[in-house]
RNA sequence: GGAGGCGUGUCCGAGUGGCCUAAGGAAGCCGCCUUGAAAGCGGCCGGGUGUAACAGCCUCGCAGGUUCGAAUCCUGUCGCCUCCGCCA
C-alpha cells in the first residue's frame, strides 16, 4: 500500500507511475474516492459515538425517575450509532481494497514491460571455449553432483537431488554468502518456512504469486517461496529503532515454488525447481535511506557474484516487470554458456515503504512520532548459481574448476573430477 | 490429543457493569537542587485517526455478542504457562 499523504498532495505522480508500468491509471481515481467517502463516514460516526457516550454518562448519574425517559433516547441514539457503523466499515473495506488494488509507486525503473530493461554495466568476459561445452546437469550428472532421475522418482517433476560434490559445493556457497552477510552487518536467520495467510498476504505474495505458493489445506500454512517473507513479517505491528542504521537480516532456507505457469520452461537441469537453497539479505530502513541501500545490496551481491569468478550483466528492471511492491529493482544475470544467454541470479527490490505499510512495520522518527519503515531484499546465493558455476568454469574433460573462495569449503580441492561420463 | 490456569500501557501491577477520561509503582525524558552523581522535589511520559493547533473518536491479546452503557458479562479465536497422554 502506497502513502495516501502523497497520493492525496499529489495524485498525478501516481498516475503517471501507473502508466509507466502499463498499469491503470484510474485506480488512483478510485482510491481517492474511497479515500473521501471514508473519512466522511468516520467523522459522522465520530459525532454519533461522540453524543451517545456522553449520553451514557449523564445516565449513570441520574436520578432514578429521570431515568427511563434517557435510556428511551440511548435505545434511539445507539441505533443510530450502529447504521453509521456499518456505512463506516463499509467505506474502510472498500478503502482497503482499493488501496491493495494500487501497486507501489515506482522509483527510477524505465518505463515499459519485461522487455524494456536497461543493462547498467557487464562484468567479466563470457568464456570462449575451443570445445563444445557441456551444460550444467551433463556436468553435474559426469561429477555425480546432481541426479534429477531420482528426483522425479522420488518427488516428480522438478525435483532433484544434489550429492557429493554438489551437495559440498552448495554448502560451500551459501556458508560463504553467510559469512560475507556477517562481515557487512547482517543478522543470520534461519527462519520458518512454513507461514500463516495473514503473513503471506501482507507482504504481497497472494496477490499476483497465489498461484506460485504451496499451500498445506490442512493446517492452512504456506510454504513460503523466499526467507523474504518470514523476515518481512517478522517485524510485523513493531515499532523499530531505526536510529543507528538499517536493520539487516541474512535468511538462510529452503523455498518452495509451484512453479504453475512455467510448463515447459527450463525443464532440464536444476534452473527452475520446486526447491531450493537461498541466502536473502532483508533490510528494514528509514525511507530516505532506502536508495541507498538499495545500492549497498547491489553492491554485496556483486561482491558474492565476483567471489564466484562468473561474468555477469546488471539490469535495471522496467517499470511493467516490478511486480506490485517494489518501486525498483536490479538483477545480475549470469552468463550461462549452454543457453547462449543471460540469466537471474540474483534480484534486489527497493519497496519503500509498500510492504512495511501493509505489515505495519514502523521506526520512530525524531521527534518521536512513528512513521512507516521502508524494506528492501535481495539475493545473496541461490541453488540455481550451482548452474552457472558448472557451466562457466568446466574443463574440456568435463571437470570444474572450483572458484578460489568456495575451496575452503571443498577439502580445498581446485578441481572436481568426473567419476563416470 | 485431554484437563486446568493466565493475557491490562515500555515493564510490574490494581481494577468483576456507569466520574476507567485505567489507580499505584518502576523505567525513561526535561527541569530544580549538587563541584559531579545518587537521593529528594516538580513536570512530561503508549499507539492510531484527526486538526493549522486544539477538540473529538478508536484502542485493556483478537473477533463477535448482550446492554442505554463493557477492561469487567457471554461465545469464538489466538498466544503463553502447568499437568497428563502420544511421538521423537
Amino acid at each position: 500500500m502506497i502513502d495516501l499523504r502523497i497520493l492525496r498532495s499529489d495524485p498525478d505522480a501516481a498516475r503517471a507511475s501507473q502508466v509507466a508500468r502499463g498499469a491503470d491509471p484510474s485506480l488512483v481515481d478510485a482510491l481517492l474516492t474511497a479515500d473521501t467517502r471514508r473519512r466522511a463516514a468516520v467523522a459522522a460516526a465520530d459525532e454519533l459515538r461522540a453524543g451517545h457516550k456522553a449520553l451514557g454518562r449523564t445516565i449513570g448519574k441520574a436520578p432514578s425517575q429521570d431515568r427511563p425517559a434517557l435510556l428511551e433516547r440511548g435505545k434511539q441514539l445507539a441505533g443510530e450509532v450502529r447504521a453509521a457503523e456499518v456505512i463506516e466499515i463499509a467505506a474502510n473495506s472498500e478503502l482497503l481494497a482499493a488501496h491493495k488494488s494500487l501497486p507501489n509507486l515506482i522509483d527510477g525503473a524505465p518505463p515499459g514491460g519485461e522487455q524494456d530493461f536497461i543493462v547498467l554495466e557487464h562484468v567479466g568476459e563470457p568464456p570462449s571455449f575451443d570445445f563444445e561445452p557441456r551444460d550444467h546437469l551433463d556436468l553435474g550428472e559426469g561429477l555425480g553432483a546432481i541426479d534429477t532421475e531420482r528426483g522425479a522418482k522420488v518427488s516428480g517433476a522438478r525435483f532433484y537431488f544434489l550429492r557429493g560434490v554438489g551437495a559440498q559445493l552448495q554448502w560451500a556457497m551459501l556458508n560463504l554468502a553467510i559469512s560475507k552477510a556477517l562481515e557487512n552487518g547482517f543478522i543470520p536467520i534461519v527462519p520458518p518456512v512454513l507461514v500463516k495467510p495473514e503473513s503471506m498476504e501482507g507482504t504481497g505474495f497472494l496477490g499476483e504469486h497465489s498461484a506460485e505458493v504451496y499451500h498445506l489445506d490442512q493446517d492452512d500454512l504456506y510454504l513460503v517461496g523466499t526467507s523474504e517473507v518470514p523476515m518481512a513479517a517478522y517485524h510485523a505491528d513493531e515499532i523499530l529503532d531505526l536510529s543507528a542504521g538499517p536493520i539487516r537480516y541474512a535468511g538462510w532456507s529452503s523455498c518452495f515454488r509451484r512453479e504453475a505457469g512455467s510448463y515447459g520452461k527450463d525443464t532440464r537441469g536444476i534452473i527452475r525447481v520446486h526447491q531450493f537453497e537461498k541466502v536473502e539479505m532483508f533490510s528494514y530502513c528509514r525511507p530516505e535511506e532506502a536508495a541507498g541501500e538499495h545500492r549497498r545490496l547491489l553492491d554485496f551481491e556483486r561482491e558474492m557474484l565476483d567471489a564466484m569468478e562468473l561474468p555477469y550483466r546488471i539490469i535495471d528492471v522496467a517499470a511493467g516487470d516490478l511486480g506490485s511492491s517494489a518501486a525498483r529493482k536490479f538483477d545480475c544475470e549470469a552468463w550461462v554458456p549452454t543457453q547462449n544467454a543471460y540469466r537471474e541470479l540474483t534480484s534486489t527490490s527497493n519497496c519503500t515503504t509498500f510492504q512495511a505499510r501493509r505489515l505495519n512495520v514502523r521506526y520512530r522518527e525524531d521527534d518521536g512520532k512513528p512513521q512507516t519503515a521502508a524494506t528492501l531484499n535481495g539475493t545473496l546465493a541461490t541453488t540455481r548459481w550451482l548452474v552457472a558455476i558448472l557451466e562457466n568454469h568446466q574443463q574440456p574433460d568435463g571437470s570444474v574448476r572450483v572458484p578460489q573462495a568456495l575451496r575452503p569449503g571443498l577439502g580445498g580441492r581446485e578441481l572436481l573430477v568426473p567419476t563416470r561420463i
